[in-house]
This record gives C-alpha cells, sequence and structure tokens, in this order.
DNA sequence: ATTTTAAATTTTGTATACAATAAATTTAGT
DNA sequence: ACTAAATTTATTGTATACAAAATTTAAAAT
C-alpha cells in the first residue's frame, strides 16, 4: 500500500510516514500519539514505533514527556517567533552562497520553478503554489553548495510546516510572496550575495510576521505565550 | 556512581553518557559501537542503548548504518568546513541579538567569564581555558534571549566538540582567542548588535580557519575529501 | 596459492514479555 | 453530595526472545 517499499529500517520509514501525516495535519499539534494505536495502525510492534518517535522527538516535531507519553509538538508563538528569526539567517546565508556559487543548470531550474509558481499564482491555485514555493526555496538551499547548510535548513523547514500551512491562504500573500521571488532570483542571477541575503531574509522574515499576526488574532492551536 | 541520579529515561541518560564519551575522545570518530558491548558497559539491555544510539545520530554525532551497526560519526575536511561556517552565522546572531537585549545580570556575568579566561590564559592552563572559553559562549547565546537559537547553537556546537579539543593546543591560538573576546565583551556592553555580530562571525570563523589547516597537514582522522 | 563458494557466527532489527509508573475508577469518609 | 484515599486499569520503559541480514571463517575448486 505504502508508495515507498523502502530497503531501510522500518522505524525510520515509520517516522516518515508520521511525520507526513504531521505535516498534512491529520495530526496537530498537541494531539496524543499512542505506542500501540500507531503500531496497530502500521502493523507492526511498539519497538519501531518507540523509535520513530525518538528520531521524531530530536527533529523536534514530537514532544517526548518521560513516562507520559508523546505529543505532536506544540510550539508557541514565542518560540514560532524565534524560529522564524533563525530560519530566516539560515535562508538568507543559502541565497548568499547560492548567489555565488550557483550552477548554470541551476540556475535554469530556479528559472523554471519561478516560472510554475507564476503559473500557480495565476491560476490562483494555493496549493499548487504552496508546493512549487516549496521547490524554489529548495532548489536555493541546493545551490548554496553547502551540504551541511542545505540538510539544516531543511530541518528546520520540515519543522515549520505544520504551521506553514495555514499561512498561505492569507489574503494576497501568494502574490506578495511571488514578487518577492522575482527580486530574489534577480539578486541571484546578478550573483549579488549580500543582496540575495537581505532579500532572502527579508522574505522568511515577512512569513513569520504574517504568521505571528495570523496566530495573535485566532486562538487555534495550544498557543501559550 | 554516575553524578546524575536523574528522573529522565535511561535511554537518555545512557546517551549523555556516550555523548560524553565521544566529545572526551574516548570513542573516536569512526569507531564502531557495539550495542551488546555498551549494554554490558551501562548494565542494562540492548534496548536503552538502542534508543540512545538513535538519538545521538539524530544529533549527528553518531552514524547509523541500517543492518551494518553505529560508528561515531567522522566528519570529512569539507563537511567540517561547512558546519564551521554555520555555526559562525549562528554565533554571529547570538551576538547581534545579545548585544540587543543583555540584561545587566548577563553582563556582570560575561564579564566575570572573561576574566576568568584571562586568568587561565595567563596560567598557560588549555584545559581549563577550553572550559572556561565554553563558558564564555554559552552566556552569549543565553543572553540572545531566545531559547531556540540559543538551543540550535549549542546542539552543532555539541557536534563539533569532539574536534574542537585538539583544535586550542595551537599554538598562540589562545592568545588570539582571548583578544578577540575583548573584542566582543567591548561591542556587546556598547550594545552594539553589527559589530558584535561580525566579530563573533570572525571569531568562529577563524577558528573554521585554523581547524582546516590542521587538518590538511596530518592525516589524522578519516579525513575523506 | 588464490579465488570463489558455502557454512557458521555474530550482530542488527523486530516482536513479545514483564516491570514500573501514571491515569482512571471506585470506594470510603466527612 | 463532595472530597480524598485506595485500588484498578492502562501505558510507558526495559528486558528478553526470536528472525533476518551481514560478516567472518572454513572449505572446495581452479
Amino acid at each position: 500500500m505504502p508508495s515507498k517499499p523502502r530497503t531501510a529500517k522500518r522505524s525510520s520509514q515509520i517516522s516518515e510516514l508520521i511525520e507526513e501525516r504531521i505535516a498534512i495535519g491529520v495530526y496537530q499539534p498537541g494531539r496524543r500519539l499512542d505506542e500501540a494505536e500507531l503500531a496497530e495502525s502500521f502493523a507492526v510492534s511498539r519497538t519501531p514505533v518507540r523509535e520513530a518517535l525518538i528520531q521524531l522527538s530530536s527533529a523536534g516535531l514530537v514532544e517526548i514527556r518521560p513516562r507520559r507519553g508523546a505529543i505532536v509538538a506544540e510550539i508557541g508563538t514565542r518560540q514560532l517567533c524565534e524560529m522564524f528569526e533563525v530560519m530566516a539567517e539560515l535562508e538568507a546565508m543559502c541565497g548568499r552562497l547560492a548567489a555565488r556559487r550557483i550552477t548554470e543548470a541551476e540556475q535554469k531550474a530556479l528559472q523554471a520553478a519561478h516560472q510554475a509558481c507564476e503559473n500557480a499564482r495565476d491560476a490562483n491555485n494555493p496549493d499548487s503554489y504552496y508546493r512549487l514555493n516549496e521547490q524554489f526555496h529548495y532548489l536555493i538551499y541546493a545551490a548554496s553548495h553547502s551540504n551541511f547548510l542545505n540538510e539544516q535548513t531543511l530541518i528546520l523547514h520540515r519543522r515549520l510546516k505544520p504551521y506553514r500551512r495555514l499561512q498561505l491562504r492569507m489574503r494576497d500573500r501568494i502574490n506578495s510572496s511571488f514578487d518577492e521571488h522575482a527580486g530574489i532570483v534577480e539578486a541571484i542571477l546578478a550573483q549579488q550575495g549580500e543582496l540575495t541575503a537581505d532579500r532572502m531574509r527579508a522574505h522568511v522574515v515577512i512569513q513569520g510576521q504574517r504568521f505571528a499576526d495570523l496566530l495573535a488574532s485566532s486562538p487555534m492551536l495550544g498557543n501559550k505565550s
């Protein structure tokens, strides 16, 4: 049934499956993750489930309270802001390096991704834009040619994912997002490292702020602090 | 026997103990970590050991190759440089925020830590300087008043720890390290965010470079690439 | 003697069993 | 009827048992 037969460990597969459910919103922040229940759901024993939960806990997606079970991590507005701050800096760094190191093939790919975003915007398709926006950012991470930075940025991106989804429903956010992308592409193609960094940072910071506004106005997720 | 009786999980305690051994150099990069052996060593079953290894793997300190066992992560010079690059940026960010947000109590503590470093330098005691230097940096992370940034920076710091130890034996590195610290303290007390960031970044970048030099000249650790 | 193949051993990965702690329910007391 | 204590239930954490894969050792063939 699952699309990935995979050679790797069962526990890692399960980790990915749970992460997927968290990202999509099937398991929302604060939701209890019962080991036995998950084990049955995946038709395995508790052992690989526990190992998966530990992995997700290390990734920050799940919180394990000793002897009291695991829940999907609920991140307060305070920490969420802090995370966006760090994300902004990491993405700025990706941009700076990408502007200096991007290859021609990567330039092509970036322009194509940007074009795809434009199409999604014109079609007024937020779900599609969400996905393509992600690809656009991933291309920039990769173009930094720093594997480690790429990894770290991806990890934080995944961690913010459950919260991002809501945010792009916001009125007119897609339009301004796309415009910001245009500025970023321009700066990268001009090989302007610092300019790219500034624009990337601003792009992410705005996301963070919009998101904080959203949270402040609606008591949706257990937003403590 | 162990200093921490702890209420938490055995697996987490074991994780810390293994991390300690890695940091100190008892378990060097590339060394095989046999589950049964570790289990006996800690007088527990394999279960908590496996969970500890998974945690350490997520932290990047251990590499688990499916069905082929775990080893202490060996980081190539390439990735090590990339890690120092990111570390520089994170610490720069800590510095920037710390300069803006540091409290008076934290200022006092920072100056005290700096003073302690000076004493260790004058006493020509590298081990002591190593420890106090660590404290100095930790204070700056904390003074950023961003819990998340603090955490992330600490995690990367831990990850680099096994490699840092060698580096500070380098001739005259302690002296210049201390001088750089002086500049950083000055910038923080003057509440100069950007200046602090620049000096922090430079401070870490230099460490990284010195370290790369060291690796390049000696084929010590399995440095692939 | 070297290489290839096959058997044996070791070690990881998963399942199950048991122990300990926390949550829930029931019972007793005011 | 409400609170508090005690017992029961459920769930986590650890140990052990078993299965599958990889490594090592031994044997056979060129």
